[in-house]
DNA sequence: GTCAAACAAATAGTTTGACATTTATATGTA
DNA sequence: TACATATAAATGTCAAACTATTTGTTTGAC
């Protein structure tokens, strides 16, 4: 029925007070807030306590605060990538594995493939699809898998792309970034990185011949086979794959 | 090739460590950490130093702070409603729209519905979906439209739990709950409220019947026409939809 | 014994003033 | 011009004191 009133602390004051300017749109990002001191006299607080509500809007993202002559806390652009940086930390903690993130994964693109790309995807977004698994290609004869892995990735995040829609493809991309780090730590034999490429050219050619029920299962078979192999792998290697991430 | 290094700030360092504690379960929930003197005297820094590192580990979500007597900073069990409400929180700052969430939503759910669900039902389930109809329509009764829209998400959410995926739970919470604040802000019509009745039922019907492919289009059709009827509302109040949350 | 008020102890919240460190920019010099 | 150096404006850190809040304990009245 009734919340609790708890408006102890200054600095939680001043952290409101400036997301809530942010959301206005009153703080623009890479506009620099006054100074500590500044700061200080205009909400009538020690430096102190300014500097601890400082530190809250850091973790939270919304700032950066930079050193020394023309340093100070400015206000972050909220780009894709930084959300997806903040949702993945926060996710960090949680007891969440990679065999149920590429479940997710695996699903969330086959809907996205079945359902949501069908009227949007063009031509061009078929080219940026092939393009990736030439990049993903080429890293391979260079013997680059860190670069292979990226442009791999980029083909799924391309996908997700093709939906439009913002919340999906922040979803996703945070399930890759989370899942990429177990990629990293194994390594992938020629047949499997030759198998994901095939599987690739598979799924591009379904979507340009418009069989988008196919190119999801596809999809979807091709996500889940790719972690059960890593997963079979990490065994291998001793490394925790079922443990919180 | 390398990344730059940057080792400012001895709050950042004690940041790292309280975190690197807790995933290694050194520090498990309710756990209190020592006070703050006594921090400063452990890392060897001053008080100052020690709350900015609280405010940053308190910002995170991982601890909670209590003033007083047998007060302190206490690690703080990561448990779902939490790490949605984080989620929450950072997705409030990015440029999302209630029409994204409410695609997101619809196209989520439908997957559960048609893929997810279908090896895992139980009977038991099902007798949960009704349960959650049946208290939205005794709060629908009693005129308590707070508690009636609590059931009803209760609904969509007890249908995301039969997947058991914690990712796919989680990133569907965390839409719902941003989606609901728009639902409280508009008065639904007695025709509304009868109508989500019906196609709450519909669904659970069809899942009864093992038609989950129906069931999913049921499902995506009655929260994408919802989606819309809340839109058309919040326009005529005036109410933002389309901008930021 | 029970309740309430007063008191004590522990802890976070805040202030002040000082000094250290970092960084961009201006200044001076070869 | 190029390079070193000084300067100024920030943040980063410290120490010590004081305030506010919460909780536990004692004391006293009934």
């Amino acid at each position: 029925m009734f919340r609790k009133i708890k408006q102890n602390r200054m600095s939680e004051d001043i952290v409101n007070q400036v997301l809530e300017a942010i959301s206005r749109g009153d703080l623009a990002p890479d506009d620099k807030l006054p100074s500590e001191k500044e700061l200080g006299d205009i909400f009538g607080v020690s430096r102190v306590t300014i500097r601890e509500a400082i530190r809250s809007l850091e973790q939270f993202g919304v700032i950066v605060v930079r050193q020394g002559s023309r340093g100070g806390a400015y206000v972050k652009k909220m780009d894709q990538k930084a959300v997806v940086n903040q949702i993945g930390n926060v996710l960090k903690m949680a007891n969440v594995t990679f065999p149920h993130l590429a479940i997710a994964r695996a699903s969330l693109e086959r809907e996205i493939i079945v359902e949501l790309i069908p009227s949007r995807i063009t031509p061009e977004d078929c080219e940026k699809l092939v393009q990736n698994i030439d990049r993903a290609k080429a890293h391979f004869r260079n013997h680059d898998s860190a670069q292979r892995l990226h442009s791999n990735f980029g083909f799924h995040t391309t996908l997700a792309r093709i939906s439009e829609n913002p919340v999906i493809i922040l979803m996703h991309k945070v399930i890759v970034d989370l899942s990429s780090q177990f990629f990293e730590n194994v390594e992938a034999t020629p047949s499997m990185v030759e198998r994901t490429f095939s599987q690739h050219l598979e799924i591009v050619d379904l979507l340009k011949k418009g069989q988008f029920q196919e190119a999801g299962e596809v999809c979807f078979r091709h996500i889940a086979q790719v972690s059960e192999t890593i997963v079979e792998k990490s065994k291998q290697q001793s490394l925790l794959v079922s443990r919180r991430i």
